[in-house]
DNA sequence: CGATTAACCTGGAAGC
DNA sequence: TGCTTCCAGGTTAATC
């Protein structure tokens, strides 16, 4: 589901209860997400206390204290919700009892903390997430992490970083932006949203870009993930927050699932078209994205 | 080597 | 109402 801006969303909603939160207990519901769980998954998260929570691209990263880093990817529709307790739960139980808990809820962490308990349930109704526990040394060179290209709100991610990038390569840009291994974290919606603002086609191709044109898309990237962020992302059919509450950034696409809809681009007077590129829904203005 | 396509899953929406 | 088809934010393996 969730690009850079929704999974940055969920780790600092999860940071305040997870971060320095013991592990009690955890319970694992299936075998496999998208790729089984490591061996004694369970057994191991169980007793490790939680040092912090960072992200990297799609990932969220948890480096525990017993020196294996907990690795996460929410796929397409992984989401993780927070369970307070409640005064009638019976001690020693998870809060969001066994039984009861919702369709797809595949994993579930009961913490201990000094504000208290809480649980965590992992849900993933398509499975397409992936979840891993690696020694905290072999985490760079983890085969989903090894390959990963630059942050593109880090400091090297610049119009001279993508004009280098992008050269000689002859793929749509488009598919470019979502190649994870030369910018790390950005999707099909952002993606579309950036190349709007930076008034650039999806269909030209990536290596013809200028330098002036490569600052512009480089800028409009950093602004449509910065916004998202500040809107707690974006909710389509799936995402919430880890407290439950939905990001409102849907409310601000200016190409994303608006096929038919005016370009709100300055001195624009096109609409936005729908087309499909390696598979994927593709939204721009063929009259201002050049 | 590089670039599309199919596949992994499930459920909601739209069409008939 | 019920059945069918299409589509979805991601990534990989297989195929042109």
């Amino acid at each position: 589901m969730p690009e850079l801006p929704e999974v940055e969303t969920v780790r600092r909603g999860l940071e305040p209860v997870l971060a320095g939160a013991l592990i009690e207990k955890a319970e694992v519901r299936r075998a496999d997400l998208r790729f089984p769980f490591p061996p004694r998954f369970a057994a191991r998260l169980s007793g490790a206390r939680v040092l912090s929570l960072r992200r990297r691209a799609k990932f969220i990263l948890a480096p525990l204290s017993s020196g294996e880093t907990w690795l996460v990817h929410l796929g397409m529709t992984g989401r993780f919700v927070i369970h307070h307790p409640e005064a009638s739960d019976m001690p020693g139980a998870f809060h969001h009892a066994a039984g009861r808990h919702a369709a797809h809820d595949h994993v579930q962490l009961r913490l201990a903390r000094e504000g208290g308990r809480a649980d965590v349930v992992y849900n993933d109704v398509r499975r397409f997430g992936f979840m891993d526990l690696v020694p905290d040394a072999e985490v760079e060179s983890h085969p989903m992490l090894a390959g990963l290209g630059v942050e593109p709100l880090g400091n090297e991610f610049s119009g001279a970083f993508l004009l280098e990038a992008l050269a000689g390569r002859r793929t749509p840009l488009k598919a470019a932006l979502l190649d994870q291994t030369i910018v790390a974290g950005l999707g099909n919606i952002y993606v579309c949203e950036a190349l709007n603002r930076a008034r650039l086609s999806p269909l030209r191709h990536a290596g013809t870009i200028s330098a002036r044109e490569a600052g512009r898309l480089a800028a409009a990237i950093r602004a449509v993930l910065e916004e998202a962020l500040a809107a707690g992302g974006s909710t389509l059919r799936d995402f919430v927050q880890a407290d439950g509450s939905l990001g409102y950034f849907q409310h601000s696409f200016r190409a994303y699932d608006r096929e038919g809809a005016a370009c709100t681009n300055a001195r624009c007077a096109g609409t936005i078209l729908r087309l499909v590129q390696s598979g994927r829904s593709t939204f721009y203005c063929a009259r201002c994205q050049t």
